[in-house]
DNA sequence: AATGAATGAGCGTTCATTCAT
DNA sequence: TATGAATGAACGCTCATTCAT
């Protein structure tokens, strides 16, 4: 009989725990040593779970990826305006601005390793884009593409400039922002938001 | 002194032509002899212009932070309309797309080198971010903060996009989404542009 | 103790089956990891038969030399004249030919391993000498120490040459040449075969 | 200015170093910290020279096969007899006894970690073999390329014995012997010894 | 100023071996 | 008995860096 163990979860149990350090330290400075070593295991234990360092941070991006954390933003209880549902965005944003950044840093190694136009129509990261875009829909009762585009890049500027230490640039402020500026462009060409939202809603 | 005056142009001249290296391998997986075969030199003379590997890292994001290629954007005619601003901007960034991409790997590498709040603080990002908020601010005619930092932070999220692949989003469109958004947002606070332009054209 | 007959039982067992997997990787080359795997054992079981990847060489080369497969020479029907017992010989030898070289290679392995003179001294070696010898001896019916060494030798070059991948030497060709060369070269000095192979029959 | 090394020379002079090692420890179990603390090198050296281990190896056993060691036989004196012939390859063999056995190590150890079907084919051992062939066939004046095949196969026969610690069997006993075979043999065969000899005197 | 040979610490990875189950 | 997870020393190899030329 083995040592009772299941390597799977104990797998996703490491790769999880990887998290931190691959965006602490870049894929090309971090050592398999030190990952161990943090992980509290052994190189050996390392490598029996995991064929390379490559495999490794691929897993770990693939994980990463599956987590449904921006999702989260639709489960954000949905406000009577969109003023509101803004304000509450960036709230959470900011609660988990930490996390945003890690992973900034994490996705931005791993395009640096790939050919990043291919990778982005591999499979994964079309993946989190969906979801993210229609859970920011969802959220604000829009479906205009361009505008969710925004929506999302500018998420990802301010995660970017908090990543590289601005300190003027806030989530709750700018998402304050983009809320006044959504309501005074948006009527003009979207009308029916409450329609859009109770069709929502019926979800 | 003619030497020094060499040494140091060569210096530089070294320096940019590392920025393309930097940008496709991340510090930590370039090698020094790798850049000395890609700059057509041996590592002893890399060696002899950059006292460590670190240091000539560092001194590429120096010399890469005083180029002017934000401030380009000031110099962006003054067109009538915000809305015609914008899409020259828009234009603009799309342009030099490949630039700003290499741009934000090295900036994002280099933040993980250090501690990134320690590294704001230092002088070389905070002037990049003035820079860049004058010149937003002189092209739009507008001095809000905020709004200066909605602006830079969508264009550091549509670079981050692009970055990551994402072909969905562009440069051009999302500019001239914020014109639209801007123009429907702005009258309400700030309707007296051409004298807020003519003010700093006086700085 | 039918227990320890089984343990020992299976330990010869999977020690047979390590033949050639030491033929075809050195003793520095093959893992126990790839033992196990080519057995379908773990590698615990491996340990649980065998103290260490040194005792199971050692066993290993000590079982083979405890087979009896040069003696099956002397199993040859013993033919009519000298020349029909060396092309016998010869068809022996070669039929077994790539057993000869497997266990040429997990000798000279072994050899590689020890100090070989020391090797020598010890009993497995000189067992399997004697024992060729006096197959040899038996055969041919000559017991000139000279002339068996030197039959002895030959055998192993040509082993050795097949080994190497010559096709230009062979078995048979070599038995049948030797047969020639012993029949012209004997007579001078030993005319009294019949009767030296009656002495050794009675042995 | 480089430092002034011929670079060629300097890795022929390690590689000839390295006979000793290969011979000692197969390619499995040598290392090459091992091999760079016996040279008197650090590792980065030895790999400034040779790409890999396994390039180190071929190249050792390239160069080995350059030698012109086995030639030497045919710088034999030619003395009167082919008796004396003989006495005197003995002598030459068991001279260079522990030359032959390392030689003997390096090659099986070379055709285990190759197809070895597949090596003879290959330029090199066949360069060997022919080599040694034209200078046995030089030195005693025969032709027949069963019989050459058949001392080539009695010299590596003993090598074998030898290099496994067996006492019993010497180069200059079983040369001799062979050269009592080969006089009662020949003559049957190859009357015009002489002839031929002198064919070979012009050359 | 410029070269590239030399170094040895340290990297990713593998290995024989141990041991809880 | 048999398994395979765990270990960490050691492997092949690379690296930033130094230095004689």
């Amino acid at each position: 009989m083995p040592k009772i163990v299941d390597h799977d979860q104990y797998r996703r149990e490491l790769l999880s725990r990887c998290f931190d350090l691959f965006a602490q330290k870049s894929y090309g400075s971090i050592t398999m040593r030190y990952i161990a070593q943090e992980l509290g295991v052994s190189t050996g234990t390392l490598y029996h779970y995991f064929p390379s360092k490559q495999a490794l941070f691929e897993q770990l991006v693939e994980e990463v990826c599956q987590q449904e954390i921006l999702m989260a933003i639709a489960e954000l209880e949905f406000t009577q305006t969109l003023q509101e549902t803004m304000d509450a965005m960036g709230k959470f944003l900011a609660k988990h601005e930490d996390y945003f950044i890690k992973l900034t840093y994490i996705f931005v190694d791993f395009c640096q390793h790939q050919d990043s136009k291919q990778m982005w129509s591999s499979r994964m990261f079309r993946r989190v884009d969906e979801r993210s875009r229609q859970a920011i829909s969802k959220v604000i009762g829009i479906e205009d593409s361009t505008v969710i585009s925004l929506i999302l890049s500018l998420i990802d500027g301010v995660i970017l400039e908090r990543l590289w230490g601005n300190e003027k640039v806030s989530f709750t402020e700018q998402c304050t922002l983009l809320g006044k500026m959504l309501t005074a462009y948006l009527p003009e060409h979207q009308l029916n938001r409450k329609l859009n939202y109770k069709s929502y809603s019926v979800n």
